[in-house]
RNA sequence: UGGGGGAUCGUCUAGGGGCAAGACAUUAGAUUUUGGUUCUAAGAACCCAGGUUCGAUUCCUGGUCCCCCAGCCA
């Protein structure tokens, strides 16, 4: 944990607050927020800024708001307010009575900027917005002064009420800050801060026919709510030198100081909204709680939990450089989560008919199953077993590879919490030559608990009995994208052109032991030896469906990988 | 050839004028009725060049490379 207390080490972020409260600036107070647009769905990289907003204000006894920057009607939307709130409470966050929306500021955002325009620090400008592009300059040549930009106040004043009263077309006049057209920030070439769009607001309704932009509201409403450090992603920091602006010139009480930290980026996969819309939009997912996604939404169905998203968040840390993520580092996370909470069930996902031929026909034995070794106060269960078996078509070699302890002819494997059984014989198919089912012979003294149940075989298998065995679908993913930065379209080629066609795969036909027969959605399990699985929301009442949350770490894979 | 940031193991993140630390990943071994877990061990990095210094990854100078900015998006 390289931002736990404990390891005596603080990123950079957490180091500046605990100066500044040190020093008593803002009489050592700490208060943050999170300020999503509700114009899309929260994902794995929303989660890092919430949990460092959220956490660094807790560890300095602050507080926290959630606040929804709204101010553009043209592409919010209600469905994304509730949404992003559903998941900020689901990660465990409570932002108690602090909940805040841009356009609760309007009013008071239109008197500052009334004062602005007062002080001469803001003017009408009708021009176009192609015009005031072209007066904007470029990266390396300054920009010209707009005709406008000597209007008088009271004209100003005039046509800044007329534009809210709803006198003029969209685009017809812009609010636009005096700064400098001159300056090599191009920010800060008299950015825009309001525009008139005469749509109805999703919570403001049809009050306003203009909305400022994010650079007049952004800094006003950290002011407005008492914000002390204003975290955000490191494309902003060119709008600090504007950020301050703004305040200065509102002459506002509560200064707030914003601080730039880098987002966070993973491998295989997309992280913008724009991207994510299109492949829910075009239908490369199901929908924006696609398990292969990294939103919220998605990670919750795959099986992830809230806590190992944020110890997740803890772990990659926080600092100004740019990079990308791993997605080990995440199945790390969520690994060492569920080993510890996930009960074990056997669960045979590609079934293989094993016939115990010295075991009595109609005969069922109940034995006896460990629910978690990490964890004694999960108990035990019983789980029946008989002559007819399934195990997984990859445990069964007929000739198998050196180091291969699973089921081969001649060789003892136990049945886990059962008997050790060695196989005596195949039945194929006489076309094809497939295994239908493999015929074994069991020890009785082997019985799990038993006086030989000690001896020593090399290989464990899971095994679920025919007669009690429950139907289930379950659904494997891999990553979406096959290139490890998608999102990097080199030669034109688009970022859906890297789209996995084996990211999904679904197993209709799996074998889960009985217990799971009315397990509810959302339950996390571990089906041994295979991985870790929850109970997908699509599970009804005659129709069981899991989703792989991830596979566990697989050495045998190794091996044999190698071996090739 | 404007401005703003950044560069430390494969990845992420610490540190800091004197042995470069942790996590993930990798490799080897031990334990194991999950080829899981756990444990032990190993390999693995300071962008480059000068300068200051007894000593520079750290300070200075000059480079190189990467990211961001020309929305009436956020």
């Amino acid at each position: 944990m390289t931002s736990d207390s404990s390891s005596g080490s603080k990123d950079f972020i957490r180091t500046l607050i605990a100066q500044d409260v040190k020093a008593g600036k803002h009489g050592g107070r700490v208060h943050t927020r999170f300020p999503p647009e509700p114009n899309g769905h929260l994902h794995i990289g929303h989660a890092k800024a919430i949990c460092l907003n959220f956490t660094v204000a807790e560890e300095q006894h602050g507080r926290y708001n959630l606040r929804f920057d709204d101010t553009n009607p043209s592409k919010e939307h209600v469905d994304y307010v509730t949404s992003i709130q559903e998941d900020i409470r689901w990660l465990g966050f409570d932002w108690e009575d602090r909940l805040f929306h841009a356009s609760d500021y309007f009013e008071q955002l239109y008197q500052f900027a009334v004062k602005l325009i007062r002080d001469g620090n803001a003017y009408v400008d009708s021009l176009s917005a192609d015009e005031i592009r072209a007066n904007r300059g470029t990266l390396t040549e300054s920009g010209t002064d707009s005709p406008h930009r000597i209007r008088s106040v009271t004209e100003n004043l005039d046509l800044f009420a007329r534009m809210r009263a709803g006198e003029f077309e969209d685009g017809a006049h812009v609010l636009r800050a005096k700064i400098d057209m001159t300056s090599p920030n191009i920010n800060l070439r008299d950015p825009t801060l309001y525009r008139i769009r005469r749509v109805p607001h999703y919570r403001a309704g049809n009050a306003w026919n203009i909305y400022p932009t994010y650079d007049f509201a952004h800094p006003l409403s950290d002011s407005l709510e008492g914000i002390t450090h204003s975290l955000c992603t490191l494309e902003f920091q060119d709008h600090r030198p504007l950020y301050e602006w703004v305040l200065n010139a509102c002459q506002v009480d509560c200064h707030s100081q914003q601080i730039e930290f880098a987002r966070l980026n993973m491998n295989y996969t997309v992280m913008s909204k724009r991207k994510l819309l299109q492949l829910v939009d075009e239908g490369h997912v199901s929908g924006w709680d696609d398990p292969r996604l990294l939103t919220l939404k998605g990670l919750r169905r795959r099986g992830y939990t809230p806590e190992s998203i944020r110890t997740f968040c803890e772990q990659v840390g926080v600092a100004k450089r740019d990079g990308i993520i791993e997605m080990p580092a995440l199945e790390h996370a969520i690994r060492e989560d569920l080993n510890r909470r996930a009960f074990r069930v056997m669960a045979v996902l590609h079934p293989l008919k094993v016939i115990i031929d010295n075991f009595p026909e109609g005969q069922v034995e109940d034995m006896n199953a460990v629910n978690n070794p990490e964890d004694a106060a999960a108990g035990s269960r019983t789980v029946p077993f008989s002559r007819e078996l399934y195990i997984e078509q990859d445990d069964f070699r007929e000739d198998p590879p050196k180091k291969f302890f699973r089921m081969t002819p001649g060789q003892e494997v136990r049945l886990r919490y059962a008997y050790i059984v060695r196989c005596e014989r195949v039945v194929k198919d006489e076309q094809t030559g497939a295994i239908l089912e493999v015929h074994c012979t069991y020890d009785p003294d082997t019985r799990s608990g038993g006086p030989q149940a000690g001896r020593k075989v090399k290989g464990t298998l899971h095994w679920v009995s025919a007669a009690h065995a429950v139907s289930a679908e379950v659904r494997l993913y891999e990553s979406l994208f096959t290139k490890a930065n998608p999102a990097e379209e080199k030669n034109g080629v688009d970022f859906r052109s890297y789209l996995n066609p084996d990211s999904l795969h679904i197993l209709p036909n799996c074998q889960v032991e009985p217990s799971l027969a009315d397990a509810k959605p959302g339950t996390p399990y571990q089906f041994e030896r295979q991985g870790y699985f929850c109970v997908d929301s699509d599970t009804t009442a005659d129709k069981l469906v899991f989703n792989r949350t991830v596979a566990l770490r697989d050495s045998w894979a190794k091996i044999e990988k190698k071996s090739q």
